[in-house]
DNA sequence: GTTGAGCGTT
């Protein structure tokens, strides 16, 4: 007979109870803060991500939510499956992958992308070559010291364009202070 | 203010 736990990682239909949960269905304009706020009536939250598109930074629709603690998460995804936000019904669920990917320097992390139709030969990785790690450090040079910016000559696949970049050719409108997420005006 | 099925990056 079974008498010990065989970890079993479940289906999508049959997500295995974990402290991680799969909220899918979100408008997206709903926020982590608003699913803190819901969530955490159920218990301790650890941690809470919507998937955000990796082009656009907007969200994908969904989200994940570790619990601090298992049955908190049952309850929560009781409760809360069904529920109507920012009137997108959501769904709850177990999250069946407990976490992101590894986040695995040097390999790039976009999908793997085609510059629609005319680029010939092109695609793909194209030489990156340093692939591994030849590549990585290479881009300090003595002057800044921050390695953040994709400045210098990065093996990325996106330079679909040598033109440069546009000038920003306005002054008006910066990012207007659109409010966060203002649900809806109610015209009387 | 794009609609939607959807298990994920730092």
């Amino acid at each position: 007979p079974m008498s010990s736990r065989r970890r079993h990682h479940g289906s999508r239909e049959n997500p295995v109870a974990n402290k991680c949960l799969g909220i899918f269905g979100l408008s997206l304009y709903t926020t982590e803060r608003q699913l803190h706020h819901l969530f955490s009536k159920y218990g301790p939250l650890a941690k809470v991500q919507v998937v955000l598109d990796a082009k656009t930074g907007r969200s994908r629709g969904f989200s994940f939510i570790y619990f601090e603690h298992t049955e908190d998460a049952a309850e929560a995804k009781e409760q809360c499956t069904g529920m109507e936000i920012d009137g997108r019904r959501i769904r709850v669920d177990f999250s069946i992958t407990e976490r992101a990917h590894t986040p695995t320097p040097g390999i790039y992390m976009g999908r793997p992308t085609y510059s629609g139709s005319g680029r010939r030969g092109g695609g793909g990785y194209g030489g990156g070559g340093g692939g591994g790690s030849s590549g990585s450090s290479s881009s300090r040079h003595g002057g800044g010291g921050y390695s953040g910016g994709r400045r210098g000559r990065s093996p990325s696949p996106y330079h679909r364009n040598d033109r440069g970049p546009p000038p920003r050719r306005s002054y008006s409108h910066r990012s207007r202070s659109k409010s966060y997420s203002p649900r809806r005006y109610s015209r009387y």
